[in-house]
DNA sequence: TAGATTGTTAATCGATTAACAATC
DNA sequence: TAGATTGTTAATCGATTAACAATC
């Protein structure tokens, strides 16, 4: 694109006026203005307002903004006017766990756009069983299955000591997007963006916080 | 405490910190420069020192800092240097999994410090279940188990529709601090410190980025 | 029209980086 | 001592907020 780049704490906040747009949708909003959309996300007005114009102008001045035709934009914008398809690397019990939670959430909301569509485990004994409707691969073959799957996004649920091996390889399989569960930090081509979900590194920020309170 | 308050961002690094420092201290490491701690946490050697500043004192010039000693510090800064017990609410895929997850590696890594102690769910047919050694309670009764077991952290893993009457009754409990996996935002108390590890943003949030690639 | 709310600019605030004297 | 690395200050960079003209 021709654009100035879009910071990343732009890119971060999308996603929640999405989730507030669709609750919005839901209860059979039209209208909704930055002033609304910004409380029920927990952000300021004028915020909400300069982050959509970075994309353009998407409201009518005394009006606001239609809530479905921002709906369809910011889906664009974001690039999930489309399926995204997703991989798992790793299941033990969480990767088990997030599986089931992604699918039962995929099916009962429409809008959650991403798609869990393959396993992996490089455990022999884990290959070909099922976790509902999905067989588990041997991690060996993830280059194939990411070319025949049109695979674009892996989430690793891996043990720490095995994350960055895990992780050179879904580079090299041509993956550019991941969510990473293991308790260590990645390092991956310039071009493979991660993001990282520990849960103990928030469990510990919030220790500290029940110091001062 | 007399200090200037510190910033968020800072407090988000410090367990990022400790990750590495109990990986250099388990690999025999004594001494590490801000240089090098920085390279393994991601962050600018400045910006290590800078942080560890607003705590005090704790590297020798021309030499860096003592890794156990500096693990010792941080520990007490992020008020992790006692038993931090630890709740969780609505034991259903997601939630099974993270206490399964939680407790395996609890046990594994001595320096995980935050302990799952109590499940709690309102389906009557899960009273009483266990997973692995842990019982699973009413919801009903979770005021008195906070007092009962000093819980000081709860896991929020409940359907988005009622995870706000969730968050109510678990802060009218007394609690301080909620890591919540539902896919809303809360409204609470400001004293009650919330952190958000809903998956579906970060997933999407990877997506916008398959874009420029 | 009058009231409301956008898009945008300028002002503020906060966080990161660069640089270096102090000192181990 | 000489080299290395800290703690800290000043400079830079970036993000948020306040304010308001434009306009629906």
């Amino acid at each position: 694109m021709h654009w100035k780049k879009i910071p990343d704490a732009v890119i971060r906040r999308l996603p929640i006026y999405l989730r507030v747009l669709e609750e919005a949708s839901r209860e059979n909003q039209k209208l909704i203005s930055s002033q609304a959309l910004g409380e029920r996300a927990g952000v300021a007005p004028a915020l909400v307002r300069k982050d959509l114009a970075w994309f353009g102008e998407f409201g009518k001045q005394g009006v606001g903004y239609q809530v479905n035709y921002l709906i369809n934009e910011l889906c664009s914008i974001m690039n999930l006017d489309r399926k995204v398809c997703v991989g798992l690397v790793g299941v033990g019990s969480l990767g088990y766990a997030l599986a089931r939670y992604h699918r039962a959430r995929a099916l009962r909301e429409p809008s959650f756009r991403t798609h869990l569509v393959a396993l992996f485990d490089n455990d022999p004994v884990k290959w070909g069983q099922m976790v509902d409707d999905l067989e588990i691969w041997p991690f060996d073959i993830i280059k194939d299955k990411v070319k025949e799957m049109n695979l674009e996004v892996i989430i690793m649920t891996v043990p720490a000591e095995h994350a960055q091996s895990v992780a050179d390889r879904v580079a090299e399989a041509g993956i550019k997007a991941v969510l990473n569960f293991a308790p260590t930090k990645l390092n991956v081509p310039s071009d493979v963006q991660v993001a990282d979900a520990d849960v103990s590194l928030e469990l510990q920020r919030l220790a500290y916080y029940l110091k001062s309170n």
